[in-house]
DNA sequence: AAAACACTGAAGCATTTACTTAACTATTGC
DNA sequence: GCAATAGTTAAGTAAATGCTTCAGTGTTTT
């Protein structure tokens, strides 16, 4: 569900915007309420609500209802998702350019098939 | 450079869009020339160009140009400072988690403060 | 019961984004 | 030199995004 391309998809999407940001980060300190969230926001509470949907349509922040406040927590296996996307990318070219590194060792070349 | 808030943001707004992560993708798997990036999203190479112009803004690509072909790699560095900034917010969530268990382990308290 | 609080949803609007096409500039091969 | 190749740039456009305001809905507090 998770490793979803359209998921994925909406993780960085949801990433992509500072205000968005900002909220994981506060989020990252600990649970929030809506206008705890949006206190540091230079917008209304209402932008707040629909940045706070996207958030959690794409999975990142998860929320609760009780009484007439919405609690809102990080959800970590999504962030972890993004971060392992990103992650697989960047060894998959480091180990490229071990294999490189090993290959020219061995063969004493100094040229690169590309 | 790399971690300025500034960068940050190019970095996951180049993320956010399904064809420059393919593109990202790509590159993972070793340099390409703009038309090889291209050859397989369907769109003109122009568009692949836009897309292109922001992947090296952000500092997650890097090109260089000989003859009239330009060739385009990935920046480690660039994915890992994106990583970084999931990661940090990831951990600070855990950390918490994991400061809270101790401490209703320590007191016998079975409630959480959420 | 009335007022204050904590959101929620819809409509509207300005900007940004992701394209397109078309005209153009260098290289390279014949 | 001429044509093909590889990419670049500009202008235009349709759709998506990030807001705003305003008019609600439930939920506490007094």
């Amino acid at each position: 569900m998770l490793h979803d391309p359209a998921q994925i998809d909406l993780m960085f999407q949801a990433l992509a915007d500072p205000a968005r940001r900002q909220m994981v980060d506060r989020l990252s300190r600990g649970p929030a309420s809506v206008s705890q969230l949006a206190e540091p926001l230079a917008m209304s509470l209402s932008a707040v609500v629909q940045h706070l949907n996207l958030l959690e349509a794409s999975g990142l922040v998860r929320t609760q209802k009780l009484g007439r406040v919405r609690t809102c927590q990080i959800e970590p296996k999504a962030l972890r998702a993004a971060e392992h996307w990103i992650n697989e990318r960047r060894l998959a070219w480091e180990r490229r350019l071990d294999r490189l590194g090993d290959f020219l060792a061995e063969t004493g070349d100094d040229t690169e098939g590309n």
